[in-house]
DNA sequence: TTGACTAAACCGACTAGTCAGTCTAAACTT
DNA sequence: AAGTTTAGACTGACTAGTCGGTTTAGTCAA
């Protein structure tokens, strides 16, 4: 068995060729001359392209989920201040995640009709990524009296917030737009400040 | 000159297929079946696919705004509750229009890598749906002190909350997503009545 | 006559997916 | 230790079909 398998070479090459070109524009063909592979090792490790996408798009989750993990905005007592600073990594992070768009993004415009299996695996992700920021926001709302949404509501306003920043970002060919938009949430936390 | 161009056939065709499976899931052999035209029509109206998509999304565009104009928001004297209004008003329209998702949304995703030129007009045609908006919002943060955000910055928060929404609703294939987003921003305006 | 249009053949490039067969390394037998 | 078997990683030519776009020959109404 060689150290690295025509698997992962695979994977590799396939989450940065999904996430710059998206996953109709790019082909099994671009995917294996990119990983030096075969045609062969191609379907011999994964049963077709779909599922290649949903083994992709569970990696690049998971890829996201630990660079936004890896702040400092733990350690905070205030709920409130703890969700400010978490927004604040989001935006320091959006270059190096968000410049060509958001895979969870693209594959739900490219995949989401006519492959359920696919969207189903999204319609999960996305319940995962909502579940982790009502944690985020449950005792913010807990210790804020006069905040209008509850968790679960300002859960799900921050995804779709940060799934249109994306989108617009990419419109725009300016991840500028991006942060602009994640910043302008955050200042309506910061607004919600005690003074 | 028949009552209705292969043109016109084509367009409308084509707007219905690229909303309903995407641009790059639409065939042109498709769209000239759907409108009962043939291939040699369709390159004497239109120069390439490419060209067809930059006119589609121009009028889908038009369509989106008129619908979302024709509410009975415009008359209220105080400009928060008219814009409370108008998004209640996009709530209610929000089956009609995005059920299938937004055909802005998803040429963004389709083209915008690889096609200048679409994204060029699609970069405009945001701009111009952003600048309606500030309009709605500009008359409010004057007549609010206490709000957090600017009119620019609402407008685009908002827009990326419709677009965030929109795309959430795809994943989860319920368009009450799509409605719960948008509601979420309503109720974050409404707290901002006076009391 | 002109311009909108039809019908269908045609093009080369590209698509996802298949298949018979090769190679290697470990397991088993003698 | 030497020879045999076997599993599965891997190969790349191949299939059948689709893509956007072109071309040709001809229709039809103003």
């Amino acid at each position: 068995m060689p150290r690295v398998t025509a698997k992962e070479k695979i994977l590799d090459s396939a989450l940065r060729l999904f996430q710059q070109d998206g996953y109709l524009s790019t082909s099994v063909d671009e995917i294996i001359a990119d990983a030096g592979v075969s045609k062969g090792s191609f379907y011999h490790a994964f049963k077709s392209k779909e599922m290649l996408g949903i083994e992709a798009i569970e990696h690049y989750l998971a890829h996201v989920i630990s660079v936004l993990r890896d702040g400092d905005y733990h350690q905070g007592d205030d709920p409130l201040e703890r969700v400010i600073a978490y927004i604040r990594h989001s935006e320091s992070k959006a270059d190096e995640l968000w410049c060509d768009g958001c895979m969870m993004g693209n594959f739900t415009t490219d995949l989401a009709r006519h492959h359920p299996s696919v969207r189903s695996k999204l319609k999960q992700l996305f319940t995962e990524m909502e579940s982790q920021l009502v944690a985020l926001f449950e005792p913010m709302v807990a210790d804020i009296d006069c905040c209008a949404l509850n968790a679960k509501q300002l859960a799900r306003q921050y995804l779709s917030i940060i799934q249109g920043a994306i989108l617009l970002g990419q419109a725009h060919k300016d991840i500028a737009v991006t942060k602009d938009c994640i910043s302008s949430f955050r200042q309506l936390m910061e607004s919600l400040r005690p003074h």
